[in-house]
DNA sequence: TACATTTACAATCGTCTTTATAGGATAAGT
DNA sequence: ACTTATCCTATAAAGACGATTGTAAATGTA
């Protein structure tokens, strides 16, 4: 699995959002400078990121970006979805549809991605925001602490 | 989850491979008419299937290509990673490195990647080709058959 | 009102990847 | 030799990716 970088900066950014105090706001700029994210690429993102209902956006004096809901009930599924598409493929319609071999929902190939898709889907469902702002938090904090663990 | 044009002709021209009695050749100029891939894009891929050890080739007449294995020893990763490249990113090298943040690999959205690549390769890791091929074939006789299952 | 701050949004651009296509070289069976 | 079929290299069109440029609009403050 690779992630583009756009979707790498998305979940920088919300992880950022969610370990801001619920309700202040947080700029572009001064993300973009911590991160070494380029600014205007992250003004996009972020606007995508608006459009998909999970930050809302205040603009002028001590405006920026916050999160619209909890970082409890973002999924990480969510978060890549609204910046990659969706990830499993379109459900075939049930009912009138031409037939084409290839394409077949039933056949070998198609069963496969949709199998894997599921998977995925089901470990990016099991990965809030909150738990990603957490886990960064500790990393952090042993960064800090300077300990490295070599197993 | 989505497959590119290449792995999906891949995976197209290995179950017609392991539909094949075994030993016996069939011919890219063949499998291209029948799937409608553009011949000279097939060749590349047997080329590469052929390199990654999944397939063997004769030239000459009544040469062709044929499966280097029996098609249960081959899995579905196997054949997705000799196109695509690694599903799994590399593991980061224990010992001595240079520590960036972003690319940490303790960092919450490197965990995040690794999950759910482990996830992917658990489920690419239980199909073989075997299996492929049986699962088209039923699907080939149900379409022969004429029966449509709506669910 | 004037101004500084900050997002909104459209348009563009260079590079890389994907999806091929073309042409000939090479090998092997008959 | 001749035919068949793979092997190999080069190239090209289209689109995605990563990023930049420029301008407009909203908002709080002096």
């Amino acid at each position: 699995m690779r992630l583009s970088k756009k979707t790498e900066y998305a979940l920088w950014a919300l992880i950022y959002a969610a370990q801001h105090p619920e309700g202040t706001t947080f700029q572009i700029k001064e993300l973009a400078e911590r991160n070494r994210i380029p600014k205007k690429f992250l003004e996009l993102i972020l606007l995508e990121l608006k459009n998909a209902g999970i930050v809302e956006s205040r603009r002028g004096v001590g405006g920026g970006y916050l999160l619209a809901r909890r970082p409890e009930t973002i999924r990480s599924l969510e978060i890549i979805e609204a910046i990659e598409g969706p990830v499993a493929p379109a459900k075939a319609r049930k009912g009138r549809g031409i037939k084409t071999p290839g394409k077949d929902s039933s056949s070998a190939v198609s069963r496969l991605v949709r199998e894997t898709s599921e998977a995925i889907e089901s470990v990016l469902d099991r990965f809030t925001l909150a738990d990603l702002a957490r886990e960064e938090q500790e990393a952090a904090e042993r960064r800090q602490r300077n300990v490295t663990y070599f197993i």
